[in-house]
DNA sequence: CACTAAGCGAGACGGTACGTCACGTCTTTCC
DNA sequence: GGAAAGACGTGACGTACCGTCTCGCTTAGTG
């Protein structure tokens, strides 16, 4: 209808989309963001210029596809199937517990060496970037961070949680000490950190005795 | 003793090292960090090219050096002069009002339009550039955690803040979450956050009576 | 079969090349060879540097192809068309004459204001570096020489110049001193003279009666 | 008097003056002429630019300078003293040979391999720069070239040259072959080549009987 | 079943910025 | 006051990528 160039998706390559993950992905992870080029991803994956100007508006944008792509690959391995719902928080009854598991889990996932620079590289390009920082927490954080919200309010209602505490806040005080250790490279991030902040934290969220 | 070609700092140019810092700071704030570039703020300073490469290794330096330059004369104003010992943290007896003021004072600085072009840049690279990133923590938020340190510290021998919290833990609680929002951008950081913030942190660092 | 990058020369945009070949000729003319510059060339052709680079190895490379293309264009305008074979020295029967007028030509056109400043720096150029000065004779020198050789064999078989002779010599005390003289500018190049050098070297070359 | 700058010589060091000599010799034959700075020809006689800047207009000028000096002193080391006056062209009465010999030595001097490249920059810069070219031709070639006109002058009054030749252009008849084939590097610059030279010349030159 | 029409690989193009080199000027510190 | 040293503003160098464009080639979907 409008006489914008609007490419048709239904033509597309899926063969040179993935390889221009892949690509991507290895360019960020052995020579870093900043000197990873458009040029170069297309050079690496065998794809003209034009095939990643035509689907993709910037550098980074590729690499947010490349990344999600990645994610979605990982967690249909740890789920059953494709069709699998996210695996969520589990509800024991012992929030700190419960808690501690996942944030080991985002601990290993942040020092996973095959993660961490196109991480790295989304989260400082998000920094600076309030577009595409937005569309990184949209796409990526949100849903994750739903999962405890979830588990949160669980928890209120469990009366482990005071009722007047904001689940969003109680998650950030989780999880910004992790992200700001990682982020800064202050000290190195373990499991015994996760368990602490988890310690630390519950006791100001649990109702007053 | 090095063989490279140190040259010599004592025949430097203030005059050309102020303008630069000024450039650069101007540039960041005004075109984003991404859009500044060396030649640019060689051209806005009226400076050369090389008298830029012969002092900075990197665009990032330079705006490193730039920031501290600010942060330094910024510090000169508050206290009375330049010979002046920093403010630290006040120490009223009440823990919780105390670091409220600071963690204020913080969000204050993080939404100082004049600040915060410059900051988010040196942050974002620091994600990606280790060496920067070191350098960013040691020469600017060192020195800023010490205080938080030395007052929790003094919690701790007047009985507000266990025995057995590691005050580097305590301080990640208050601050990580600040970052969290600050650098995701997902709600807005207010003083009421930095309240909520402190009462629950200290909620979980109290004596458990 | 090279290793090297070789461009592929037919995409290659003629437009460009003609718009870089006058600019080249224009700057040369007017602003002398010094202070002709590729990013001069560039900007007052439109065309981006690498267009340059990418087809030209050096400045004088640049210059080179320029005049070729000029004096090819001035050559079509003498001959009827492209086709047309070039027009030689005339055989009159009159040694002295026909020379006479070839050289009063070549002194015609080293005066030629347009010709003079690039005839000047490629001349310069060659004789510094040797191998853009084997270009220089081999493409503009020698099949305008050739010419000498072709009507000085006639003359020998008609006996105007001794059999002994040798033609390449011979050509070189006509070209010689006149080439001198534009080259050092020791004194005003014109028919006068050449006339002059043709009687004197005729002496040389004719058979001892 | 005047408030220039004209800095006063009888001050100047001679050890810089030598030592900028050399350095200039030496990398231009090391190097190639565009190849040779300043700053190189600095740091190479260990002398601060500004010393070079103050004596001298230009990095021709610089060259000329130590080329004149340099053929200065291989003169005095010919002749017997420095006092001594150019040795001239021989007068034995047979103008053919005494032309050969002079030529011959031209060659070999053309052909000296430590002379080569000073005069290749000198010549082809005095192409391209009319003003350096005419100080070239007034300090280095008219000198030498007067000696032909002596010699030919000579030769008229003995008879053996026609009274109406023009010792100027008979002197071109004799170097512009030489300086064409040195020059464009044609083919090589030989002692039977200066020999036949003169044969052909002086049979232009010679009365006709 | 030929015939468009779009995606694709390739890469030339006009640009911008890079980091380096040399220019010619200026200033500092010696002698 | 000349000289060694070298920082400075300037500007060109040759390179790397940018994002746009134009080429054939392949590969559907349609008349």
């Amino acid at each position: 209808m409008a006489p914008t160039k609007t490419p048709d998706s239904s033509r597309r390559s899926d063969r040179s989309r993935r390889a221009i993950h892949d690509a991507a992905l290895a360019l960020v992870t052995e020579v870093g963001y900043q000197r990873t080029t458009i040029e170069g991803i297309a050079a690496r994956a065998g794809v003209g210029k034009q095939t990643i100007y035509r689907w993709w508006p910037s550098k980074a944008a590729v690499l947010m596809d490349a990344f999600l792509d990645l994610a979605g690959r990982a967690a249909e391995e740890v789920g059953a199937g494709p069709g699998e719902t996210a695996p969520g928080i589990p509800d024991t009854g012992d929030l700190a517990a419960d808690l501690k598991l996942v944030l080991r889990a985002t601990v290993d996932e942040l020092n996973d060496p095959t993660l961490e620079a196109p991480t790295r590289a989304l989260t400082a390009e998000g920094v600076v970037d309030a577009k595409l920082g937005a569309e990184f927490v949209h796409k990526l954080l949100d849903p994750q961070l739903a999962l405890y919200v979830t588990r949160l309010r669980a928890a209120q209602e469990a009366g482990d949680v005071r009722a007047d505490v904001d689940p969003r806040i109680a998650l950030e005080l989780l999880i910004g000490p992790l992200m700001h250790r990682w982020l800064l490279r202050t000290l190195p991030l373990t499991h015994a950190y996760a368990d602490e902040i988890v310690d630390y934290a519950i006791g100001g969220l649990a109702p007053r005795t």
